[in-house]
DNA sequence: ATCTTTGCAAACTTTTTGCACCAAT
DNA sequence: ATTGGTGCAAAAAGTTTGCAAAGAT
């Protein structure tokens, strides 16, 4: 048995399929950060991608992990979501979702992406705007961090 | 008369007493921030601050409006929201507001906090989260945008 | 063989920090 | 006179880029 990166090898199969039928070239790099994405429970940095990336191959670059998961958007297979401070953390887009980030202890809960489809026929009602759900992240507090009370 | 810094003179004086009050010090550094604030349409960043503010106060430092900027959200005066690449923005926090940033062309259209007010209670509800308006940008496509179709 | 991708180091951008000096109270 | 705030320069933190070498096709 491999270690836990391999815990979901038909969605990496079917991403590595989706890369070779574009073109793009299937390297280690690129398998790599596709089995770390989807091992990884979301919400994964960069940093966290490179860290767990590293554990087996310890050569590829940081560098390498942006090119990457620049790739990947560009092609449609990831997305990138911009948490409370700045960071972006990365996902497979295979099941699109919200993210709601406790300002308070950082928890982050995934929500459906139809919580925000009233909002969505709202907005583009009234604004002509129309939303791009999972790309944006929604910050406020948490259950337990509420009743704390307010902090910065 | 003076320039357009002056044009709110009332809120950035109201802010002042606010700042007094709690026991800051009323400095040029910090009245020149309040005023830049207050004149500027929101979604401001500390860069666009201290441009702004240099014109009339070329030596205040850019660390020096972050830090102020960092007081003035302490005590609840302002508050900075995160666009959708990592620069923050900031506004005073006398009216509440959400921004809808527009992934194609970078606009920023402003909607009322009520805009929220249905989701905020399904999040209650659902999820026990409490989101925090006006701390985070919906991206999505404007209407101009939004005709010339789909492009990263 | 070709042309994309990688590794590395260095640049860049945005924000933070240490410290000595200055200024508001 | 205190002590909080400021200016500066330097350090962080996160991300991007130029280039030569390596690897996928």
């Amino acid at each position: 048995m491999a270690d836990q990166l391999t815990s979901a090898p038909g969605r990496s199969q079917r991403i590595v399929e989706l890369l070779r039928g574009r073109g793009a070239r299937v390297t280690n790099a690129r398998r790599a950060v596709i089995d770390a994405l989807s091992s990884a429970q979301s919400h994964t940095t960069a940093d966290d991608l490179a860290a767990l990336v590293q554990r087996s191959a310890p050569d590829i670059h940081i560098s390498t992990i942006y090119r990457t998961l620049d790739s990947l958007e560009q092609l449609g297979l990831v997305d990138h979501v911009h948490l409370g401070h700045g960071r972006a953390v990365y996902h497979l887009t295979d099941q699109p979702h919200q993210h709601l980030v406790c300002e308070g202890c950082g928890a982050v809960v995934e929500v459906p992406d139809s919580t925000f489809a009233q909002l969505a026929d709202q907005l583009r009602q009234g604004y002509s705007f129309t939303i791009r759900p999972s790309h944006f992240a929604v910050l406020g507090r948490c259950a337990t961090c509420a009743v704390v009370g307010e902090k910065r």
